[in-house]
DNA sequence: GTCTATAAGTAGATAGAC
DNA sequence: GTCTATCTACTTATAGAC
């Protein structure tokens, strides 16, 4: 596995290796085109090469999108755990999914391509590649159940919600924004305030 | 332009022409499986023919999957718009947006494999695919709008929410249903209720 | 209308030179 | 480590028989 790519959207700015210069550009052609659309020439002129030094180091294409994914997914818990462990000891659980929900929407649009690629191609993998990638997405769920599973301890979750429902709702919102926003209709921040807002007086008792 | 399907998960279920037959294979293997792993021969398989015997009905692949996209896009808009019309005159904002809702999630998920399919693929076909798919989904997204606008002019929407975002993050929300959804975890009612829930109380005023 | 046979094109992967 | 050249497999599409 390589080093996690810089965190600056742009994990494809600066690459150091040839291998990392790899993932980068599957990272961005994924995102771009498509699972269905992303050849291995693409990705091999992105990186600066030609196609068949990509065997020089990864075994297949199949390696080479496996790891995209899994960075990326990783990439994504590891940005919203992070923010969340910033917060002071004792933030209420409805900050804190607000800070999950800006730090979710700041690292799959803003931050990194690898995160992109996982939102927009998890579900269009074959069976085999998504069952590889399936662990890291089934944590980060986790970290979200547990966020809501803490709201409804408290008392704080609106009644008439399915808790899974309502997390994959959540998620949902978020992820989506994948296929439609560009910092060109309304600016990153609005995006983050509104969701945020519709989250939390979705989700809470006022 | 073929006559609409059925309107029942399936319009699959008992086509009368090989070539409605053909259209419902199509929807049906693009849903399972994604445009990158949608092959004719797949397609041929499920509608009982060959390959070659598809184009005696379409021209070519591209055709076949454009005229499955544009009509499970116009399914959708036709099924909620006629659901909203099926309302009492002078009904509320609120549950005309909660009517939408249902309409939604129940064509997307449980009436129309062709719904399925523009959700899961739109996002991933080439570009001049997806440019010959488009007006159906700016027509679906300017109903959204209006109920939206509607409920701004009422007075009824929530302050600190960017419209276009918030019709993009619910929309968006129902969309990712097509994503994880399946009627073992939990059953269609308790999900129509849950987003329903979710969306009023994300969007209006207490 | 549908088939078998096959052409034409494209993508992933390998061989071997440098 | 990266290249050119090539192989193999697969997919769309066509030809022509029935």
């Amino acid at each position: 596995m390589s080093p996690a790519p810089t965190g600056t959207r742009n994990d494809t700015a600066r690459p150091t290796t040839t291998r990392d210069r790899l993932l980068s550009a599957t990272a961005q052609v994924l995102s771009a085109k498509g699972y269905s659309e992303t050849r291995l020439t693409d990705i091999a002129e992105v990186a600066g090469l030609r196609a068949p030094a990509v065997y020089h180091y990864f075994s297949s294409r199949e390696e080479l999108v496996a790891e995209v994914m899994t960075v990326g997914q990783r990439l994504v818990r590891e940005h919203v755990t992070d923010a969340l462990a910033a917060l002071p000891a004792g933030t209420g659980v409805v900050e804190r999914i607000e800070t999950a929900v800006e730090a979710h929407l700041l690292i799959e649009l803003q931050l990194s391509e690898f995160a992109t690629a996982v939102t927009r191609n998890a579900g269009q993998l074959p069976d085999d590649l998504r069952d590889r990638v399936r662990d890291e997405g089934t944590a980060y769920h986790a970290l979200w159940r547990d966020l809501l599973e803490q709201a409804r301890t408290e008392g704080l979750l609106r009644t008439g919600l399915d808790p899974r429902a309502a997390r994959m709702l959540v998620i949902g919102a978020l992820n989506w924004t994948a296929e439609w926003w560009s910092p060109r209709q309304s600016p990153l921040p609005v995006l983050v305030r509104t969701a945020q807002s519709l989250v939390s007086a979705g989700l809470f008792e006022p």
